[in-house]
DNA sequence: ACTGTTCTTGACCGATTGGTCAAGTTTTCC
DNA sequence: GGAAAACTTGACCAATCGGTCAAGAACAGT
Protein backbone atom coordinates (compact mmCIF):
# COMPACT_ATOMS: atom_id res chain seq x y z
CA UNK A 1 0.00 0.00 0.00
CA UNK A 2 2.15 2.78 -0.98
CA UNK A 3 -0.53 5.40 -1.62
CA UNK A 4 -0.22 8.83 -0.19
CA UNK A 5 -2.38 10.01 2.81
CA UNK A 6 -3.01 13.40 2.93
CA UNK A 7 -3.42 15.38 6.33
CA UNK A 8 -6.72 14.43 6.84
CA UNK A 9 -6.44 10.53 6.43
CA UNK A 10 -3.12 10.63 8.59
CA UNK A 11 -5.52 12.50 11.46
CA UNK A 12 -8.17 9.83 10.96
CA UNK A 13 -5.46 6.90 10.80
CA UNK A 14 -4.38 8.19 14.12
CA UNK A 15 -7.77 8.04 15.34
CA UNK A 16 -8.03 4.30 14.34
CA UNK A 17 -5.09 3.59 16.24
CA UNK A 18 -5.92 5.32 19.05
CA UNK A 19 -9.36 4.56 19.76
CA UNK A 20 -8.50 0.87 18.80
CA UNK A 21 -5.85 1.13 21.41
CA UNK A 22 -7.96 1.81 24.30
CA UNK A 23 -10.79 -0.99 23.31
CA UNK A 24 -8.55 -3.33 22.80
CA UNK A 25 -7.02 -2.56 26.30
CA UNK A 26 -10.26 -2.14 27.93
CA UNK A 27 -12.00 -5.51 26.63
CA UNK A 28 -9.08 -7.58 24.84
CA UNK A 29 -8.19 -8.01 21.02
CA UNK A 30 -10.59 -11.01 20.13
CA UNK A 31 -13.56 -9.49 22.11
CA UNK A 32 -13.25 -6.62 20.14
CA UNK A 33 -14.51 -6.27 16.45
CA UNK A 34 -13.68 -3.86 13.64
CA UNK A 35 -17.51 -2.96 13.73
CA UNK A 36 -16.90 -1.93 17.17
CA UNK A 37 -13.82 0.25 16.63
CA UNK A 38 -15.74 1.96 13.40
CA UNK A 39 -19.01 2.29 15.52
CA UNK A 40 -17.60 3.99 18.66
CA UNK A 41 -15.39 6.35 16.22
CA UNK A 42 -18.91 7.42 14.26
CA UNK A 43 -17.28 6.12 10.83
CA UNK A 44 -18.34 3.48 7.95
CA UNK A 45 -16.68 0.18 7.97
CA UNK A 46 -14.95 0.96 4.36
CA UNK A 47 -12.85 3.45 6.77
CA UNK A 48 -11.41 0.94 8.69
CA UNK A 49 -10.44 -1.11 5.62
CA UNK A 50 -9.23 2.00 4.03
CA UNK A 51 -6.30 2.61 6.20
CA UNK A 52 -5.36 -0.98 7.36
CA UNK A 53 -5.56 -4.43 5.35
CA UNK A 54 -6.55 -6.34 8.39
CA UNK A 55 -7.39 -6.08 12.03
CA UNK A 56 -4.54 -8.08 13.24
CA UNK A 57 -2.19 -5.11 10.75
CA UNK A 58 -3.96 -2.69 13.25
CA UNK A 59 -2.88 -4.06 16.36
CA UNK A 60 0.52 -4.83 14.88
CA UNK A 61 0.94 -0.96 14.38
CA UNK A 62 -0.31 0.01 17.87
CA UNK A 63 2.56 -2.42 19.18
CA UNK A 64 5.28 -1.72 17.22
CA UNK A 65 4.92 2.18 17.74
CA UNK A 66 4.92 1.07 21.22
CA UNK A 67 7.89 -0.18 21.48
CA UNK A 68 9.72 2.52 19.72
CA UNK A 69 8.30 5.07 21.52
CA UNK A 70 9.25 3.01 24.66
CA UNK A 71 13.07 2.57 23.11
CA UNK A 72 13.12 6.00 22.44
CA UNK A 73 12.25 6.98 26.33
CA UNK A 74 14.47 5.05 27.81
CA UNK A 75 17.47 6.16 25.39
CA UNK A 76 16.75 9.72 26.51
CA UNK A 77 16.79 8.59 30.18
CA UNK A 78 20.32 7.42 30.04
CA UNK A 79 22.14 10.29 28.86
CA UNK A 80 24.38 11.51 31.06
CA UNK A 81 24.65 8.97 33.46
CA UNK A 82 27.95 8.26 34.57
CA UNK A 83 28.89 4.61 35.20
CA UNK A 84 26.74 1.19 34.31
CA UNK A 85 24.85 0.88 37.64
CA UNK A 86 23.73 4.33 37.51
CA UNK A 87 22.13 3.86 33.42
CA UNK A 88 20.80 0.79 35.04
CA UNK A 89 18.83 2.41 37.32
CA UNK A 90 18.13 5.59 35.16
CA UNK A 91 17.06 2.94 32.82
CA UNK A 92 14.65 1.11 35.03
CA UNK A 93 12.93 4.19 35.97
CA UNK A 94 12.27 5.41 32.53
CA UNK A 95 10.57 1.87 32.01
CA UNK A 96 8.46 2.46 34.93
CA UNK A 97 7.53 5.96 34.20
CA UNK A 98 6.96 4.87 30.56
CA UNK A 99 4.55 2.24 31.57
CA UNK A 100 2.84 4.04 34.04
CA UNK A 101 1.79 6.63 31.50
CA UNK A 102 0.96 3.88 28.60
CA UNK A 103 -1.27 1.45 30.88
CA UNK A 104 -3.11 0.67 27.66
CA UNK A 105 -0.05 -0.20 25.84
CA UNK A 106 1.64 -1.96 28.42
CA UNK A 107 -1.56 -3.80 28.86
CA UNK A 108 -2.05 -4.92 25.25
CA UNK A 109 2.21 -5.45 24.89
CA UNK A 110 1.27 -8.24 27.99
CA UNK A 111 -1.40 -9.92 26.32
CA UNK A 112 0.30 -9.67 22.76
CA UNK A 113 3.14 -12.12 24.37
CA UNK A 114 0.73 -14.65 24.99
CA UNK A 115 -0.53 -14.78 21.60
CA UNK A 116 0.63 -16.92 18.89
CA UNK A 117 0.11 -14.20 15.80
CA UNK A 118 2.11 -10.95 18.17
CA UNK A 119 4.57 -13.09 20.81
CA UNK A 120 6.80 -13.23 17.85
CA UNK A 121 7.07 -9.75 17.61
CA UNK A 122 7.15 -8.36 21.15
CA UNK A 123 10.06 -10.78 21.88
CA UNK A 124 11.70 -9.14 18.97
CA UNK A 125 11.30 -6.07 20.56
CA UNK A 126 12.32 -7.24 23.86
CA UNK A 127 15.28 -9.26 22.78
CA UNK A 128 16.39 -5.20 21.28
CA UNK A 129 15.53 -4.01 24.71
CA UNK A 130 17.02 -6.84 26.58
CA UNK A 131 20.35 -6.80 24.60
CA UNK A 132 20.42 -2.84 25.02
CA UNK A 133 19.94 -3.07 29.04
CA UNK A 134 22.71 -6.06 29.21
CA UNK A 135 25.58 -4.19 28.02
CA UNK A 136 24.91 -2.20 31.32
CA UNK A 137 24.73 -5.29 33.11
CA UNK A 138 27.98 -6.11 31.33
CA UNK A 139 29.90 -3.15 31.98
CA UNK A 140 29.14 -3.44 35.53
CA UNK A 141 30.49 -6.58 35.70
CA UNK A 142 33.86 -5.72 33.88
CA UNK A 143 34.24 -2.21 36.15
CA UNK A 144 33.83 -5.07 39.08
CA UNK A 145 31.31 -3.25 40.63
CA UNK A 146 29.18 -6.84 40.49
CA UNK A 147 29.60 -10.21 40.64
CA UNK A 148 30.68 -11.87 37.98
CA UNK A 149 27.10 -13.81 36.54
CA UNK A 150 25.40 -14.87 33.52
CA UNK A 151 23.99 -10.94 32.83
CA UNK A 152 20.73 -12.36 30.54
CA UNK A 153 19.57 -13.75 33.41
CA UNK A 154 20.56 -10.76 35.35
CA UNK A 155 19.10 -8.70 32.75
CA UNK A 156 15.68 -10.41 32.55
CA UNK A 157 15.41 -10.99 36.55
CA UNK A 158 15.37 -6.95 36.17
CA UNK A 159 12.86 -7.05 33.51
CA UNK A 160 10.81 -8.80 35.53
CA UNK A 161 10.82 -6.69 38.50
CA UNK A 162 9.85 -3.64 36.85
CA UNK A 163 7.15 -4.94 34.99
CA UNK A 164 5.46 -6.82 37.82
CA UNK A 165 5.83 -3.77 39.97
CA UNK A 166 4.47 -1.83 37.65
CA UNK A 167 1.48 -3.76 36.77
CA UNK A 168 0.40 -4.38 39.82
CA UNK A 169 1.26 -0.82 41.56
CA UNK A 170 0.21 1.68 38.70
CA UNK A 171 -2.73 -0.62 36.69
CA UNK A 172 -4.07 -3.41 38.85
CA UNK A 173 -4.20 -1.80 42.31
CA UNK A 174 -3.85 2.41 41.34
CA UNK A 175 -6.27 3.17 44.39
CA UNK A 176 -2.80 1.65 46.74
CA UNK A 177 -1.67 5.31 45.94
CA UNK A 178 1.92 4.58 45.56
CA UNK A 179 3.49 7.09 43.50
CA UNK A 180 5.26 6.15 40.78
CA UNK A 181 8.35 7.50 41.82
CA UNK A 182 8.44 5.45 44.93
CA UNK A 183 8.02 2.12 42.54
CA UNK A 184 10.22 3.09 40.41
CA UNK A 185 12.98 3.71 43.21
CA UNK A 186 11.89 0.24 44.42
CA UNK A 187 12.68 -1.33 41.33
CA UNK A 188 15.47 0.22 41.25
CA UNK A 189 16.89 -0.78 44.65
CA UNK A 190 15.92 -4.31 44.40
CA UNK A 191 17.21 -4.71 41.08
CA UNK A 192 20.96 -3.01 42.02
CA UNK A 193 20.62 -5.66 45.35
CA UNK A 194 19.56 -8.80 42.96
CA UNK A 195 22.78 -7.54 40.43
CA UNK A 196 25.22 -7.59 43.67
CA UNK A 197 23.73 -10.70 45.39
CA UNK A 198 23.10 -11.74 48.85
CA UNK A 199 26.67 -11.76 49.63
CA UNK A 200 27.41 -8.71 48.32
CA UNK A 201 30.27 -5.73 49.62
CA UNK A 202 29.10 -2.15 49.47
CA UNK A 203 29.55 -0.38 45.83
CA UNK A 204 32.85 0.48 44.66
CA UNK A 205 34.82 -3.06 46.70
CA UNK A 206 37.13 -5.15 44.92
CA UNK A 207 35.61 -8.17 43.26
CA UNK A 208 36.04 -11.29 45.16
CA UNK A 209 36.32 -14.97 44.39
CA UNK A 210 33.00 -16.25 43.53
CA UNK A 211 32.28 -19.93 44.78
CA UNK A 212 30.64 -20.47 41.28
CA UNK A 213 31.87 -18.86 39.00
CA UNK A 214 30.55 -18.50 35.19
CA UNK B 1 -24.88 -29.24 38.85
CA UNK B 2 -24.88 -32.20 41.44
CA UNK B 3 -25.00 -34.91 39.48
CA UNK B 4 -22.82 -37.83 40.41
CA UNK B 5 -19.96 -39.02 37.62
CA UNK B 6 -19.05 -42.32 37.52
CA UNK B 7 -15.63 -43.28 37.11
CA UNK B 8 -15.80 -43.19 32.86
CA UNK B 9 -17.45 -39.70 33.70
CA UNK B 10 -14.37 -38.81 35.91
CA UNK B 11 -12.01 -39.90 33.00
CA UNK B 12 -13.59 -38.46 30.40
CA UNK B 13 -13.69 -34.68 32.00
CA UNK B 14 -9.80 -35.41 32.79
CA UNK B 15 -9.32 -36.03 29.26
CA UNK B 16 -11.54 -32.82 28.27
CA UNK B 17 -9.40 -30.79 30.94
CA UNK B 18 -6.14 -32.27 29.84
CA UNK B 19 -6.67 -31.65 25.99
CA UNK B 20 -7.96 -28.54 26.39
CA UNK B 21 -4.87 -27.41 28.28
CA UNK B 22 -3.11 -28.42 25.65
CA UNK B 23 -5.14 -26.42 22.79
CA UNK B 24 -5.20 -23.43 24.81
CA UNK B 25 -1.63 -23.53 25.43
CA UNK B 26 -0.58 -23.83 22.23
CA UNK B 27 -3.34 -21.81 20.04
CA UNK B 28 -4.82 -19.51 22.77
CA UNK B 29 -7.94 -19.43 24.11
CA UNK B 30 -10.35 -17.41 21.78
CA UNK B 31 -8.76 -18.96 18.58
CA UNK B 32 -9.41 -22.54 20.42
CA UNK B 33 -13.20 -23.54 19.23
CA UNK B 34 -15.52 -26.05 21.68
CA UNK B 35 -15.13 -27.91 17.91
CA UNK B 36 -11.41 -27.96 18.35
CA UNK B 37 -11.43 -29.77 21.57
CA UNK B 38 -14.12 -31.94 20.92
CA UNK B 39 -12.70 -32.88 17.68
CA UNK B 40 -9.18 -33.14 18.88
CA UNK B 41 -10.64 -35.64 21.92
CA UNK B 42 -12.76 -37.74 18.72
CA UNK B 43 -15.57 -36.93 20.99
CA UNK B 44 -19.20 -35.26 19.91
CA UNK B 45 -20.09 -31.91 20.95
CA UNK B 46 -22.74 -33.06 23.24
CA UNK B 47 -19.87 -34.46 26.03
CA UNK B 48 -18.65 -31.10 26.41
CA UNK B 49 -21.32 -29.93 27.16
CA UNK B 50 -22.59 -32.82 29.79
CA UNK B 51 -19.38 -32.01 31.39
CA UNK B 52 -19.39 -28.30 31.30
CA UNK B 53 -21.81 -25.67 31.25
CA UNK B 54 -19.50 -23.74 28.44
CA UNK B 55 -16.37 -22.68 27.24
CA UNK B 56 -15.71 -20.06 29.74
CA UNK B 57 -16.24 -22.41 32.42
CA UNK B 58 -13.81 -25.30 31.33
CA UNK B 59 -11.25 -22.53 31.20
CA UNK B 60 -11.67 -21.68 34.75
CA UNK B 61 -11.58 -24.96 36.03
CA UNK B 62 -7.86 -25.68 34.37
CA UNK B 63 -7.03 -21.91 36.19
CA UNK B 64 -8.34 -23.08 39.90
CA UNK B 65 -6.67 -26.71 39.47
CA UNK B 66 -3.50 -24.91 38.03
CA UNK B 67 -3.53 -22.71 41.75
CA UNK B 68 -4.49 -25.53 43.59
CA UNK B 69 -1.44 -27.26 42.33
CA UNK B 70 0.96 -24.39 43.10
CA UNK B 71 0.41 -23.59 45.99
CA UNK B 72 -0.02 -27.32 47.55
CA UNK B 73 3.71 -27.76 45.76
CA UNK B 74 4.97 -24.10 47.44
CA UNK B 75 3.78 -25.54 51.14
CA UNK B 76 5.29 -28.88 50.94
CA UNK B 77 8.50 -26.80 49.89
CA UNK B 78 8.81 -24.95 52.76
CA UNK B 79 8.67 -27.51 55.08
CA UNK B 80 11.96 -27.77 57.54
CA UNK B 81 13.65 -24.35 55.92
CA UNK B 82 14.88 -23.03 59.47
CA UNK B 83 14.21 -19.45 58.83
CA UNK B 84 12.81 -16.60 57.05
CA UNK B 85 14.89 -16.06 54.35
CA UNK B 86 15.61 -19.80 53.86
CA UNK B 87 11.93 -20.72 53.39
CA UNK B 88 12.18 -17.97 50.84
CA UNK B 89 14.47 -19.23 48.60
CA UNK B 90 13.29 -22.49 48.71
CA UNK B 91 9.90 -20.93 47.72
CA UNK B 92 11.12 -19.19 44.82
CA UNK B 93 12.81 -22.70 43.60
CA UNK B 94 9.33 -24.58 44.25
CA UNK B 95 7.92 -21.93 42.05
CA UNK B 96 10.35 -22.08 39.11
CA UNK B 97 10.39 -26.04 39.05
CA UNK B 98 6.61 -26.08 39.08
CA UNK B 99 6.57 -23.74 36.30
CA UNK B 100 8.92 -25.53 34.60
CA UNK B 101 6.58 -28.88 34.75
CA UNK B 102 3.68 -26.96 33.85
CA UNK B 103 4.78 -24.62 30.87
CA UNK B 104 0.83 -25.11 29.58
CA UNK B 105 -0.50 -23.73 32.77
CA UNK B 106 2.20 -21.20 33.15
CA UNK B 107 0.96 -19.66 29.98
CA UNK B 108 -2.68 -20.29 30.74
CA UNK B 109 -2.38 -17.98 33.50
CA UNK B 110 -0.51 -15.61 31.59
CA UNK B 111 -3.03 -15.34 29.15
CA UNK B 112 -5.60 -15.52 31.72
CA UNK B 113 -4.40 -12.18 33.47
CA UNK B 114 -4.82 -9.99 30.32
CA UNK B 115 -7.87 -11.04 29.88
CA UNK B 116 -11.09 -9.33 31.40
CA UNK B 117 -13.02 -12.70 32.02
CA UNK B 118 -10.19 -14.32 33.84
CA UNK B 119 -7.52 -11.32 34.82
CA UNK B 120 -10.25 -11.59 38.42
CA UNK B 121 -9.82 -14.97 39.41
CA UNK B 122 -6.19 -15.11 38.68
CA UNK B 123 -5.78 -12.19 41.02
CA UNK B 124 -7.38 -13.87 43.77
CA UNK B 125 -5.23 -16.78 42.99
CA UNK B 126 -2.18 -14.52 43.34
CA UNK B 127 -3.27 -12.56 45.95
CA UNK B 128 -2.76 -15.40 48.33
CA UNK B 129 0.56 -16.96 46.77
CA UNK B 130 1.69 -13.07 47.19
CA UNK B 131 0.18 -13.60 50.72
CA UNK B 132 1.64 -16.66 51.74
CA UNK B 133 5.47 -15.18 50.57
CA UNK B 134 4.93 -11.78 52.18
CA UNK B 135 4.60 -13.36 55.65
CA UNK B 136 8.29 -14.12 55.55
CA UNK B 137 9.42 -11.61 54.05
CA UNK B 138 8.05 -10.01 56.76
CA UNK B 139 9.39 -12.28 59.43
CA UNK B 140 12.71 -11.62 58.06
CA UNK B 141 12.56 -7.89 57.95
CA UNK B 142 11.60 -8.39 61.92
CA UNK B 143 14.51 -10.66 62.77
CA UNK B 144 16.60 -8.11 60.91
CA UNK B 145 17.72 -9.95 58.15
CA UNK B 146 16.94 -7.49 55.99
CA UNK B 147 16.33 -3.86 55.76
CA UNK B 148 12.71 -2.81 56.43
CA UNK B 149 11.26 -2.00 53.26
CA UNK B 150 7.54 -2.21 51.75
CA UNK B 151 6.96 -6.20 52.18
CA UNK B 152 4.58 -6.03 49.60
CA UNK B 153 6.64 -4.52 47.19
CA UNK B 154 9.27 -6.74 48.37
CA UNK B 155 7.55 -9.79 47.77
CA UNK B 156 5.92 -8.74 44.41
CA UNK B 157 9.31 -7.68 43.35
CA UNK B 158 10.34 -11.65 43.87
CA UNK B 159 7.28 -12.77 41.85
CA UNK B 160 8.60 -10.38 38.79
CA UNK B 161 11.86 -11.71 39.00
CA UNK B 162 10.91 -15.76 39.22
CA UNK B 163 8.11 -15.56 36.48
CA UNK B 164 10.00 -13.83 33.88
CA UNK B 165 13.47 -16.26 34.55
CA UNK B 166 11.24 -18.96 34.21
CA UNK B 167 9.80 -17.77 31.35
CA UNK B 168 11.99 -16.62 29.42
CA UNK B 169 14.99 -19.35 30.14
CA UNK B 170 12.12 -22.33 30.61
CA UNK B 171 9.66 -21.95 28.04
CA UNK B 172 10.49 -18.81 25.27
CA UNK B 173 14.17 -20.34 25.10
CA UNK B 174 14.40 -24.07 25.75
CA UNK B 175 17.21 -24.33 23.59
CA UNK B 176 19.45 -22.20 25.46
CA UNK B 177 20.03 -25.31 27.66
CA UNK B 178 19.83 -24.05 30.94
CA UNK B 179 18.55 -25.86 33.36
CA UNK B 180 15.74 -25.03 35.71
CA UNK B 181 17.82 -25.36 39.33
CA UNK B 182 20.31 -22.72 37.39
CA UNK B 183 17.05 -20.70 36.53
CA UNK B 184 15.87 -21.72 40.15
CA UNK B 185 19.31 -20.77 41.60
CA UNK B 186 19.58 -17.28 40.07
CA UNK B 187 16.07 -16.43 41.07
CA UNK B 188 16.97 -17.67 44.38
CA UNK B 189 20.36 -14.90 44.47
CA UNK B 190 18.97 -12.47 42.57
CA UNK B 191 16.04 -11.90 45.31
CA UNK B 192 17.90 -12.82 48.14
CA UNK B 193 20.18 -9.88 46.88
CA UNK B 194 17.34 -7.58 46.61
CA UNK B 195 15.72 -8.38 49.78
CA UNK B 196 19.19 -7.23 51.25
CA UNK B 197 18.92 -4.08 48.52
CA UNK B 198 22.24 -1.98 47.31
CA UNK B 199 23.39 -1.17 50.45
CA UNK B 200 23.79 -4.37 52.60
CA UNK B 201 25.55 -5.96 54.41
CA UNK B 202 26.37 -10.06 54.69
CA UNK B 203 23.59 -12.04 56.44
CA UNK B 204 23.46 -12.03 60.39
CA UNK B 205 24.42 -8.42 60.43
CA UNK B 206 22.53 -6.24 63.45
CA UNK B 207 20.45 -3.80 61.47
CA UNK B 208 21.71 -0.07 60.45
CA UNK B 209 19.36 3.12 60.45
CA UNK B 210 17.75 3.47 57.32
CA UNK B 211 17.30 6.53 55.24
CA UNK B 212 14.78 6.07 53.71
CA UNK B 213 12.47 4.37 56.65
CA UNK B 214 9.17 3.49 55.47
C1' DA C 1 -34.87 -58.61 32.31
C1' DC C 2 -36.23 -54.13 32.94
C1' DT C 3 -35.97 -49.34 34.45
C1' DG C 4 -33.35 -45.42 35.32
C1' DT C 5 -29.23 -42.81 34.87
C1' DT C 6 -25.08 -41.58 32.71
C1' DC C 7 -22.84 -40.84 28.61
C1' DT C 8 -22.78 -39.92 23.78
C1' DT C 9 -23.85 -38.25 18.83
C1' DG C 10 -23.94 -34.65 15.53
C1' DA C 11 -27.50 -31.98 13.02
C1' DC C 12 -29.27 -27.72 13.78
C1' DC C 13 -29.79 -22.71 14.75
C1' DG C 14 -29.40 -17.86 15.84
C1' DA C 15 -25.86 -14.68 16.31
C1' DT C 16 -21.71 -12.63 15.12
C1' DT C 17 -17.67 -11.73 12.59
C1' DG C 18 -14.04 -10.26 9.19
C1' DG C 19 -13.77 -8.55 5.06
C1' DT C 20 -15.65 -6.90 0.22
C1' DC C 21 -17.33 -3.66 -2.80
C1' DA C 22 -20.42 -0.65 -5.59
C1' DA C 23 -21.59 3.80 -5.15
C1' DG C 24 -21.32 8.37 -3.33
C1' DT C 25 -18.93 12.57 -1.25
C1' DT C 26 -15.12 15.45 -0.55
C1' DT C 27 -10.85 17.10 -1.61
C1' DT C 28 -6.88 17.78 -4.52
C1' DC C 29 -4.55 18.90 -8.62
C1' DC C 30 -4.04 20.80 -13.12
C1' DG D 1 -14.30 23.77 -14.12
C1' DG D 2 -13.31 19.16 -14.62
C1' DA D 3 -10.79 14.92 -13.88
C1' DA D 4 -8.57 12.13 -10.64
C1' DA D 5 -7.65 10.60 -6.18
C1' DA D 6 -8.66 10.20 -1.45
C1' DC D 7 -12.04 9.26 1.72
C1' DT D 8 -16.41 7.44 3.10
C1' DT D 9 -20.89 4.64 3.53
C1' DG D 10 -23.15 0.56 4.95
C1' DA D 11 -25.46 -3.41 2.70
C1' DC D 12 -23.97 -7.75 1.82
C1' DC D 13 -21.92 -12.41 2.28
C1' DA D 14 -19.61 -16.68 3.43
C1' DA D 15 -17.77 -18.61 7.31
C1' DT D 16 -17.60 -19.67 11.94
C1' DC D 17 -19.04 -19.99 16.51
C1' DG D 18 -21.26 -21.26 21.07
C1' DG D 19 -24.68 -23.72 22.61
C1' DT D 20 -29.17 -26.81 22.24
C1' DC D 21 -31.44 -30.95 21.97
C1' DA D 22 -33.85 -35.21 20.28
C1' DA D 23 -32.46 -39.62 20.02
C1' DG D 24 -29.55 -43.50 20.89
C1' DA D 25 -25.93 -46.42 23.40
C1' DA D 26 -23.86 -48.06 27.49
C1' DC D 27 -23.97 -48.92 32.10
C1' DA D 28 -25.79 -49.41 36.91
C1' DG D 29 -29.12 -50.90 40.13
C1' DT D 30 -32.94 -53.71 41.53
Amino acid sequence: MSRRLTDRGEERRRQLLAYATARFAEHGYHPTSVADIVNGLGVGKGVFYWYFDNKEELFRSILREAQLDLRRRQRDALAGAPDPLSRIAAGIRASVRWSAEHHELFTLVAFAATDDRFSGLVRRGQEVAVADAMRHVTDAIEQGLIPDRNPLELTRAMFGVTSELTRHFLHQEPEAAVSVDEIAETAAQFCLGGLLGPDARGAGDQPVASSSRS
